[in-house]
DNA sequence: CTAGTCCCTCTAGTGACTAGAGGTTCAAGG
DNA sequence: CCTTGAACCTCTAGTCACTAGAGGGACTAG
């Protein structure tokens, strides 16, 4: 079994060295093994994990989510369905932003659309931004 | 013109009180007058200032753009061009982050779509979040 | 062997708040 | 007028997920 140092890590997982530490720190990662000028090195399986991680954090999944998956994974016998549901979760969440923003654009597109005017004392932008009851969603 | 304590004022914008007092700690909004017993009183200005404020936050401005289209309405006859254009950076932005959801969307619905196994051990979602050369999107 | 890069720990800082301690002021009811 | 209780004050420290820096030790290629 071939060893990585923390810097080969990061390069392997794009996850930064000091990131790495602090995921270390706060028991993300297991601590792993020192060489005898006690340096950090990493196995195959912490390269894997820590992929699984900045994976999983870069589609946003919140950090207990990931401590939750992490630990289910952990089992190999472990019902799927356990973390099936965490996916399903982030997928509602993230319909409903995807919502929310294309409600907000359409906000944007408006303020743009009607201030064609020239100084501030008549901007759109700022009226509408400045009076709630001016919007045409909700928010 | 009748005085709003910050209690009023939180009451009127949605804003907690610790925050606008933060917000006055880093220059966001005025320091307001002072009761002969040093509590804060504010005015209808600073009402709609942090109405500004909440609703452009909101909105998703980041506090740099939030400041510099403070600084801008203040001078009603600037032009308004100067506040279309972070309107317009805020749009692209959020186009943007619709389209980079919209694919996370996809993946994360792909992942549940295959993943109608039983256990750990032959999961999908783990398998797709340890190995990025699986995903069928980019990110 | 040495130069240069990488690694170590530890502390402190970031942004945008939030929470709490310990004390003061205000406004309404009696 | 006086009291009571809510609201206010300042200040410090904590949050999360990192990031930056200081000051020093370890590893590796030439």
């Amino acid at each position: 079994m071939q060893e990585f140092s923390i810097g080969d890590l990061a390069a392997a997982t794009g996850v930064k060295v000091p990131t790495i530490r602090y995921y270390e720190q706060i028991g993300l990662i297991d601590p792993p093994a020192r060489t005898e000028g006690n340096q950090r090195r990493y196995g195959r399986a912490a390269v894997e994990r820590l992929q699984f991680i900045a994976h999983a954090r870069a589609m946003g999944f919140p950090m207990p989510s990931l401590k939750a998956m992490l630990r289910i994974a952990g089992h190999r016998d472990a019902p799927c369905a356990d973390i099936d549901e965490l996916v399903s979760d982030r997928l509602t969440e993230v319909d409903e932003r995807i919502a929310r923003l294309t409600r907000l654009r359409q906000e944007l597109a408006g303020m743009l659309q009607s201030s064609r005017h020239g100084t501030v004392a008549d901007c759109r932008v700022v009226e509408v931004l400045s009076d709630h009851e001016e919007c045409t969603t909700d928010h």
